[in-house]
DNA sequence: TAGGCCATCTGGTCCT
DNA sequence: AGGACCAGATGGCCTA
């Protein structure tokens, strides 16, 4: 359970032991039977208030602790972003605050797709509707953009005039990509700390 | 020192 | 009922 703070690039678990505790506690109000005379029904009902706040207290924990960790996992999805975004990524360089991963990596997918369009269009008039001949990987071998991003993207796309092409090779699924969980996301966090700050 | 950014806690809401 | 998701509050750290 702790080693997820390991995972933060901040340090700054404040008070997993002692804070915590001491703001999950504070719940003494509220439960008061006010009669003294029945020491039985008093004693049973201490210890089923005191059953109750070590139960509430547990499920505190408990509750915190799914959401620290959804927390990391929503951190470590961020570092992927990070990762990809065009921007200097080293020791120097501060890192990129999550509103400002977030702007730019919009700001990249509305990049990248204009140019896309913009060589789709293009081979559309080199090779005028030919249409089986150049397709999707084929094209992105021929361009000199970034291919391997044209090819992963290319039979996820329509085309010409925004049709979906029937050819086999369209038909071909997706290559994987690496889906953004904690696992598979641990190495570039870890070596993304490194040069973070 | 103020402001920005972040981690964490917490209660509410929705979903399975 | 339990878990996921969300938003507000709070306090710490860092930088200009």
């Amino acid at each position: 359970m702790n080693s997820d703070s390991s995972l933060s690039s901040r340090s700054s678990s404040p008070d997993m032991d002692g804070g915590e505790r001491q703001k999950i506690t504070g719940g003494e109000h509220g439960l008061r039977s006010g009669d003294k005379s029945s020491s039985e029904e008093s004693n049973k009902y201490k210890l089923k208030k005191q059953v109750t706040e070590e139960e509430m207290y547990h499920l505190r924990l408990k509750i915190n602790g799914r959401e620290r960790k959804r927390m990391h996992d929503l951190n470590l999805a961020m570092d992927g972003l990070r990762e990809v975004m065009p921007y200097a990524h080293g020791p120097s360089v501060r890192k990129l605050s999550k509103i400002a991963t977030l702007l730019l990596a919009r700001n990249y997918i509305l990049m990248l797709t204009s140019s896309l369009d913009e060589m789709k269009r293009l081979v559309g008039e080199i090779y005028g509707g030919q249409h089986s001949a150049f397709h999707c990987g084929t094209v992105s071998a021929l361009t000199s953009s970034p291919s391997s991003t044209l090819t992963s993207l290319g039979s996820g796309f329509q085309h010409w005039a925004g049709l979906p092409c029937p050819c086999t090779i369209c038909q071909v699924p997706p290559p994987p990509h690496i889906p953004i969980t904690s696992a598979g996301l641990t190495r570039l966090t870890s070596d993304g700390k490194d040069g973070l700050k």
